[in-house]
DNA sequence: ACCATTACGTAACGCCCACTACATTAATAC
DNA sequence: GTATTAATGTAGTGGGCGTTACGTAATGGT
């Protein structure tokens, strides 16, 4: 949902095997004629996704890739075209794996306030959910590359200006919905939500725990604008009045 | 003030020579006997942390920060050490240069929310400086550094954390001067705070402007509890008590 | 059986990095 | 003057990077 057009930002795909072999890994046998590749592909770019996730995707070196998914470069450029386009496929991944199912909760969730607080809560344990401190792979993993890798960084930059469209589409509907104020700057709110998400992916890679992110997230919480009953701006207030709940796949 | 220690995170200074000429530049006749050198040291610097800022400590090549010191590499060497300490150089001029008023009149300032929406007026002001988008220098100079740049990471992350702590000693004195409620979570808001921060300088980076930058720093002023007039509950209070507020100084 | 095709492991390739020998030049000390 | 000290420009150094030749091994097609 969320990510969208991460496969189209490099078009020219070395590997088209998934064309021709979509649901195989291994278990299936091949079609095609030459010598079969003896590891898993999903399994590998599993292990370069955590690989690029510690380390960020210049520190990442080809060498410890190879390492982590237990095979050689030959075996990996075959397989994955180079390293930008094994990175992307890793993000990919990475949003599959991890993130699309907490942006989908915070769409399908019926109340503004639970549903961010939610996504908070549970981006702040995605965040420090890797064994050594990484934060968010999209948004931290090709911050500070060189010009070489100015692709890369485009393409997440779009990832993650998608993440601040979801929240701002999120907060339109809450305010359609009367959840929020008709006067809400939804536009602001939803860039400072996803600067505030942003800040915890640097706060978790900075070490900070999981319990100290929702804390944080917890805080956050109070931008959202008391629903205005009438007044100004009274206590905050939850009678739920849902009306319709789009769903969007 | 808020740079304290960043010279000693380098023990072994090769260059101790401003001990012994500590304000000539190039104007003052030298001391020592050799060949004068031919370039002003704080200009260098000054070039030098123009490259680190927009490109980064690891992506700044050696090559081009000689080219914008505009110097050669024997030159730079002994005038500075090695890449490390030239960076923490210049991490320390870039403070002394954009931040330590900013920072400064944050604690001057007497009303807490005046002195809040100042700081982060000027802070989007600061990471939109540059005619490059770079974002803070601290924040994200060495973010997804390799492994032998542990060193730098580690100093600047102590400059982050000296962040965090600047927010959480104003925001003490403002409920000591009631100007925060008392049972205000002052560790949190300070965290919080210092979250959007780092997020606002991320941002900085992917190109936001400086108008936009002001118009979360505004949204996130709304953190900042309403001053309560009487023993009414004006912020939510759901985290219970809050303990292990570490004082540091 | 034989060929075409594909993946494999070994061993490199060229490139750029941070860093430095070395001879030279320019200043002070005596 | 001569010696001493220090900065300079040229031209490299070794090392790590992403990537690839190349010969071999293992499959399907006929």
């Amino acid at each position: 949902m969320t990510v969208t057009g991460v496969k189209n930002f490099f078009a020219t795909r070395i590997e088209e095997e998934n064309m021709k072999s979509k649901k195989q890994t291994q278990l299936a046998p091949h079609k095609s004629k030459g010598r079969p590749r003896t590891f898993d592909r999903e399994v590998a770019l599993h292990r370069a996704l955590g690989v690029f996730w510690r380390s960020g995707y210049e520190p990442a070196a080809m060498s410890e890739l190879c390492a982590a998914m237990e095979i050689n470069p030959p075996s990996l450029y075959a397989a994955f075209g180079n390293k930008a386009q094994l990175f992307m496929e890793a993000v990919q991944h990475y949003e599959d794996v991890y993130w699309n199912a907490t942006w989908q909760r915070m769409e399908d969730t019926r109340d503004i306030r639970e549903a961010m607080a939610t996504f908070f809560s549970e981006a702040a344990g995605i965040l420090t959910s890797q064994e050594v401190p990484c934060g968010c792979m999209v948004i931290l993993a090709a911050t500070n590359v060189s010009q070489e890798a100015k692709e890369v960084n485009d393409a997440l930059r779009a990832l993650r200006q998608e993440g601040r469209d979801c929240f701002l589409t999120r907060l339109k509907r809450a305010v359609v919905e009367e959840q929020l104020p008709a006067n809400t700057d939804v536009a602001s709110l939803a860039s400072t939500l996803n600067t505030i998400l942003e800040g915890m992916s640097l706060q978790a890679r900075d070490g900070m725990s999981s319990v100290e992110l929702k804390r944080i997230a917890a805080t956050a919480m109070t931008l959202l604008p008391a629903k205005d009953s009438e007044g100004d701006v009274p206590q905050r207030d939850k009678s739920a009045g849902v009306k319709t709940r789009k769903k969007r796949s």
